[in-house]
DNA sequence: TGAAATCTACGAAATATTTCGTATACTTAA
DNA sequence: TTAAGTATACGAAATATTTCGTAGATTTCA
């Protein structure tokens, strides 16, 4: 099996996984229009870091037409995964209800989404 | 009143506010002996980032002694609360509850937290 | 067909972050 | 009082990340 790299990923890299994750396969142009809706950025400049993280493993290329096509290579869930991982360990101490509480009280949350949030609980007071 | 600025925080700053946090005022010395128990880092090095957070204004420093004294100018909730802001947009399009549940489901949480929690989802919910 | 538009490759500049060596000041202790 | 130890200041190297310009290939369309 494939040995599963460190996954640190930079804030470009995360802005290029985001677009690829909720818009599915795409062009460079594709992901660089995406990305100019925050920050204007060069055409070039978003194809040589799309050329980077392909090498890195982080991106598939399907390079069978003149425009390649980039889809990810890495699955929101396991990128999230390490991300808050991170997260808990250099920010919080390792302490989930503290980052848990910060994430609530951060952004309104709907009381459908609370509800699962109280199931997940449920389910792990279960075991 | 004074204008916060973004809070961009990097690994090494992070590294070093947390210790900050969880020991009180430090010396370089302290500061580079607890950094030292994950990474190997020159006193130097250490001396040299701490010198820069203070110019960006993410330390105090107390000169009135040979050896200075450097405290966080960031509470541990400001940053952490800007942090996980900043992964929410960033790595989860804005959805609080899939932060949630990631860092439910990354890491232990013990059956007094999980009541602290679902304390927090009804105050929320009483609203 | 052939000029214009669009694409990829790629080196290198620009910027941000981290690390370190050396000079010099102060403290300690013999 | 002076040598050894420990401190800060600071420039600059090392590394990581981001941005861009240019060359050359392919496509488009008048």
């Amino acid at each position: 099996m494939a040995k599963r790299r460190n996954l640190r990923l930079t804030d470009r890299e995360l802005t290029i996984l985001r677009i690829l994750w909720d818009n599915g396969p795409s062009t460079v142009r594709q992901v660089n229009e995406a990305m100019n809706k925050d920050q204007d950025t060069g055409y070039t400049t978003t194809l040589k870091l799309m050329q980077i993280m392909t090498d890195k493993g982080l991106l598939r290329r399907d390079d069978s037409q003149f425009k390649h096509i980039y889809k990810p290579a890495v699955t929101e869930e396991k990128a999230q995964k390490q991300l808050v991982g991170d997260l808990l360990e250099k920010a919080f101490s390792g302490s989930a209800e503290k980052l848990v509480m910060r994430a609530l009280s951060a952004k309104k949350v709907s009381a459908k989404e609370m509800e699962k949030i109280r199931k997940m609980l449920d389910e792990i007071e279960g075991d």
